[in-house]
DNA sequence: ACCTGAACACCGTTCAAGT
DNA sequence: ACCTGAACACCGTTCAAGT
């Protein structure tokens, strides 16, 4: 029950140091000021140490954005253990996707966690843990192995909730300062005409003109739609080569 | 015709510096020795200069991270538009198809190029023009405008040659090193059991028991042949909210 | 066992100064 | 116009030393 007593300006008990407490802190510093903000220093400044004591605790900064990672898979995968459980045949299909819809919605708060997961190589302990449940959904479901197997790697991203949008974030059409936006249906004729057909004012519209849960939904369903599809009607599931 | 005359150490006549040579040797350096390994310092060393010499033809490393991103996005047009012209109906898929394993080709050469793509914010005016040529081979085939913005959010980076996988590319099972190997089956039974039925001695086979291209061509053609339906029989192809 | 301080090698970037 | 040198603020990480 150790308080430290020094008059100083530290007025907080000063809780000992933990692998957990630094992920948390880290996982915080992440929410609020995004993940380049994640500094050994800035996290010993958040909890109130040195930045040296930090490695008493974790083994280096690599480990601590593999715990962040983890900490929110098991986010993710608590979220996703409470909706509603498997069910047999098509059932499978709701089932995955009730799944990967409570995984995106974790993501929502911790916007930063795809490029973390991305920059990790491994895989750890959680993400096996989340997948085995997701293969078990869709084993009851009736697919094969195979199938099962070929899922996973085709839902890729989007089996955790996300999926890397081909525009932006950030400047919709340019990067490139020194372009002339008169030009741009020159430039880009079929771009240009897919755009005037397709832009809708939707408050819901992000900077690159498009619903990003709306999209998220028509590719997740293009493919469980398709994987439905193999289940039902299997035909050689391992493609040849060549 | 001025020449490094110094009777010192470097013999190369020093080129002057330009944007190009800058991204062309951070382009190999990546190549050679990881994307990390792309520091300012590094660069100019690599071409015979100070570092800060380099910020009078680059704004600063994001300009040079986002010049390298462009040069590989340029490498996969001039691959991609070599490939066979457009066809008309049903011959869009085999069209696109074509194209993006032309531009999955360049990637092999250039592996840490989707790391840098992901890191990247907004869109350039390369990736503009990619994206151009594609939806015009979609609206060629009889697309809609709808569905081919639709298309080419549900390929993601697939419409540039890749996708991310989830497991690896690192140490297949385990990250977390204090687990008992006997154990997994114990652990994960649905994904042992997947792996038992899965496995196949695969020399083309990576570290996570899978063949990547073999992957990739079979999520890649669930989304394609997801699409031709579509095409073929189009319903609500704008999701309804909620 | 847990934490600190000093120190090291390495970053990106600026700016006045050289040619 | 093009390049350099010194300098600054910031990294991750080590290690001997403190309690």
């Amino acid at each position: 029950m150790q308080v430290a007593m020094s008059g100083g300006t530290d007025l907080r008990p000063r809780l000992p140091l933990s692998r957990e407490r630094v992920l948390q802190a880290a996982v915080t510093i992440a929410d609020v000021a995004g993940p380049d903000a994640v500094t050994m220093r800035r996290l010993a400044e958040e909890l109130g140490a040195e930045a040296t004591s930090l490695y008493y605790h974790v083994d280096n900064k690599d480990d601590v954005l593999n715990g962040i990672a983890d900490v929110v898979v098991m986010e993710i995968s608590q979220a996703a253990g409470q909706v509603g459980g498997a069910a047999t045949g098509a059932g499978w299909k709701v089932a995955v996707r009730r799944r990967i819809f409570a995984a995106r919605q974790v993501l929502l708060r911790h916007p930063w966690a795809p490029g973390v997961f991305e920059s990790r190589s491994g895989v750890s302990a959680a993400v096996l843990r989340y997948y085995d449940a997701m293969i078990g959904l869709m084993r009851d479901g009736g697919l094969s192995a195979d199938l099962a197997h070929h899922a996973l790697h085709a839902l890729g991203s989007r089996a955790l909730g996300f999926s890397r949008e081909v525009f932006g974030p950030g400047d919709p059409a340019a990067r490139d300062a020194g372009q002339d936006p008169a030009d741009f249906a020159g430039q880009f004729p079929h771009l240009a005409g897919m755009l005037h057909e397709v832009v809708h004012d939707d408050p819901d519209t992000n900077l690159c003109w498009c619903d990003n849960q709306a999209e998220f939904e028509f590719g997740l369903d293009l493919i469980l739609d398709g994987l439905d599809r193999l289940r039902e009607q299997p035909r050689s599931s391992d493609p040849q080569p060549g």
